[in-house]
RNA sequence: GGUGUGGUAGUUCAGCUGGUUAGAAUACAUGCCUGUCACGCAUGGGGUCACGGGUUCGAAUCCCGUCCGCACCGCCA
């Protein structure tokens, strides 16, 4: 037997104990005549004392030990003479008696701590040793607890999970496919899953009535802090049920996450938002709802009064930020260079203080009189102290959009972006299509295959714009955690969709049509939902990046640095494929 | 495709406006130290200043290009 116990759990009650360990080194410290060495497994660190006094021999060995020794080691379970109440074995240690080296360790090119000195790229290229870290390893475990109790939830609920097929034909509408050729037929290629989608629809023509799967999904398109090429989701769908069946039972998953993963018991339920509503007063359809800082339209107030930006302007707005009166001359500089950022790209801001004396001083105010600047300041219901801050341009989608930039960012310089603090909502009534400049075309906002509103058919064929769909995301503290819809089951309607999307009948039949086959048999009503389980993750251990909750992410560039992927083939797979590169010279 | 930012010891970084023997911390090695636990003290080894070109009497430092990391925009139904 390699261990009797493991290096996280003798505690004082088990003094006198003749125990064996085995772990590695994760320090030692020498101390003249005697030597520590904290050992360390997944389950913790405990410490071994070696004495020459005892045995000289075997001190001697000890210290011949460096970090990340595999050792094991056999021994007493002793109190402390000075304990440790920073450890949860600080009261005991290991009086050792024999000592085998399982195998060295060359000196790690980062320290194996919380605090390790190792940046970004290295501890990627070293990731076997990255996860030895707690914190590194901590995030793993809660991910592990999250899908456990992800699938308690949903097995209770009479979900069954299914596996579905990760070789698939390449869809058309959506993000990049990444594809795999085919050896077997010359010329061809699978692609790997955007998602599950077309496969649990079938499952509900197949009768399965309530699926999931925690599944891995593909898309080959540029990475961000919360984007990787392969990602996992908590794929759901559902028949018979109607919208208010899904946001309930899903919510209800969230509140069960919240509950045994975080502790917090969240009773209300989950305030809902029209997308409109949302693009309105927040700017975003996924609104940081951890703050308030709410637009206010400043169209009717400041518009035709003089001031040209303002009197072109299709869009006034702004935001109301508490006790940031005080920002000094630098500090307005500052925000007003942040929304001039090329991402961002707002041409200028104004800004006006709420002085002491309930005036208002505005960056403006040649062409305000304080009438105005009063009647601004009732719209905000702002207080002394306050410092407003107004956006405006041509597009008031994009201007909102940059507001949101701009509310974000006040609320991070104040600290209200708090990783303990949870604010969830339902952002529902999405738009069906939105106007791709690209394609010329209509495009389905979420996918081909969701419903309209029933009362909004009517504007399919005159106003598609207008349309809401029946689809809805969650969204907590600002991040898309999941997102999902009332899918169409009748293969008319999917027809017309098809149709409005500018698919021609024999493209959507080369593409759909087993879908729209299985639909004339009887399909039931369905829908579902997907959450991302990334996301969830790194939100729960208040992380920054989706890539910490990941055990073997990919690089910004798409790269997994530790096995150097992706690589070149051999000619003689190439050849087996039936392919040859021939990669396009860069202009 | 674009914007910003960075690349100096094993590692994390300092080195600003050109002239340094290229530093600090940490890691590593050796020695001292019998209650440490971020131990302490002393000594030591360790550098293609990412790569290529240019400006200059002189480049880690300035300029151009390339490569790579990170963040973001586009993109992500």
């Amino acid at each position: 037997m390699y261990r009797t116990f493991t290096c996280g759990e003798l505690r004082i009650s088990d003094v006198d104990k003749e125990v064996t360990l085995a772990g590695w080194v994760q320090r030692s410290r020498k101390m003249g005549g005697m030597t520590f060495i904290d050992l360390r497994d997944r389950y913790g660190i405990t410490q071994l004392v070696f004495n020459e006094a005892d045995n000289l021999d075997l001190c001697d060995r000890a210290n011949k030990i460096g970090r990340e020794y595999v050792i094991q080691v056999k021994g007493a379970v002793k109190e402390r003479f000075s304990k440790n109440a920073k450890m949860e074995t600080g009261d005991i240690e290991i009086i050792v008696s024999e000592l085998k080296v399982l195998n060295t360790s060359e000196v790690p090119p980062f320290t194996i701590e919380d605090k390790t000195d190792g940046g970004d790229d290295l501890r990627m290229k070293y990731r076997y040793l990255d996860l030895r870290r707690q914190c590194v390893r901590q995030n793993l475990e809660l991910r592990h607890r999250m899908t456990m109790e992800v699938r308690k939830y949903l097995d209770s609920k009479r979900f069954i999970e299914v596996e579905t097929p990760m070789l698939i034909g390449s869809t058309p509408e959506g993000a990049r496919d990444f594809v795999v050729p085919s050896r077997m037929n010359p010329g061809q290629f699978y692609a790997l899953p955007q998602s599950p989608q077309l496969f649990k629809q079938l499952l509900m023509v197949a009768g399965l009535d309530r699926y999931f799967q925690i599944v891995k999904c593909f898309r080959d398109e540029d990475l961000r802090a919360d984007r990787q090429p392969e990602f996992t989701q908590i794929d759901c769908e559902m028949s018979f049920v109607d919208q208010e069946d899904i946001l309930e039972l899903f919510e209800g998953m969230a509140k069960h996450l919240f509950k045994t993963i975080r502790g917090i018991d969240l009773k209300d339920s989950f305030p809902r938002m029209s997308w409109a509503d949302a693009m309105k007063y927040y700017g975003s359809d996924k609104p940081d709802l951890r703050f308030g800082m709410r637009f206010v339209e400043l169209m009717d107030i400041l518009k035709g009064q003089g001031f040209s930006v303002f009197d072109d302007a299709n869009y006034i707005g702004g935001i109301c930020a508490e006790g940031a009166a005080s920002y000094s001359r630098k500090q307005l500089n500052e925000l007003t260079d942040f929304v001039k950022k090329p991402q961002i790209g707002a041409k200028g801001l104004v800004y006006a203080r709420v002085e002491a004396d309930g005036t208002v001083k505005s960056s403006v105010d040649k062409f305000y009189s304080q009438d105005i600047l009063q009647k601004m300041k009732g719209a905000f219901n702002a207080k002394p102290g306050d410092l407003i801050l107004i956006l405006s341009g041509g597009d008031a989608m994009k201007t909102r959009k940059q507001l949101s930039e701009l509310r974000l960012e006040m609320a991070a310089q104040f600290g209200l972006r708090d990783k303990n603090k949870f604010a969830c909502l339902w952002v529902v009534d999405f738009p069906l299509f939105e106007w791709s400049e690209e394609e010329g075309r209509l495009m389905a906002m979420h996918h081909p295959f969701t419903s309209p509103k029933l009362e909004d058919i009517p504007l399919l064929d005159t106003h598609p714009e207008q349309v809401r769909a029946n689809a809805y995301d969650m969204v907590v503290n600002g991040v898309e955690v999941g997102g999902g819809s009332i899918r169409i089951h009748e293969s008319a309607l999917q027809d017309r969709m098809f149709k409005i999307l500018g698919f021609t009948e024999e493209k959507a039949q080369k593409r759909f049509g087993f879908l729209m086959k299985a639909f004339k048999y009887g399909a039931p009503p369905h829908a579902g939902l997907a959450y991302g389980l990334d996301r969830w993750v790194s939100l729960f251990a208040g992380l920054d990046s989706i890539r910490d909750c990941i055990a073997f992410p990919k690089n910004n560039s798409g790269r997994d640095v530790m096995i150097d992927a992706p690589g070149e083939l051999d000619p003689s797979q190439l050849d087996e494929l039936n392919l040859k590169v021939d990669i396009k010279e860069k202009k």
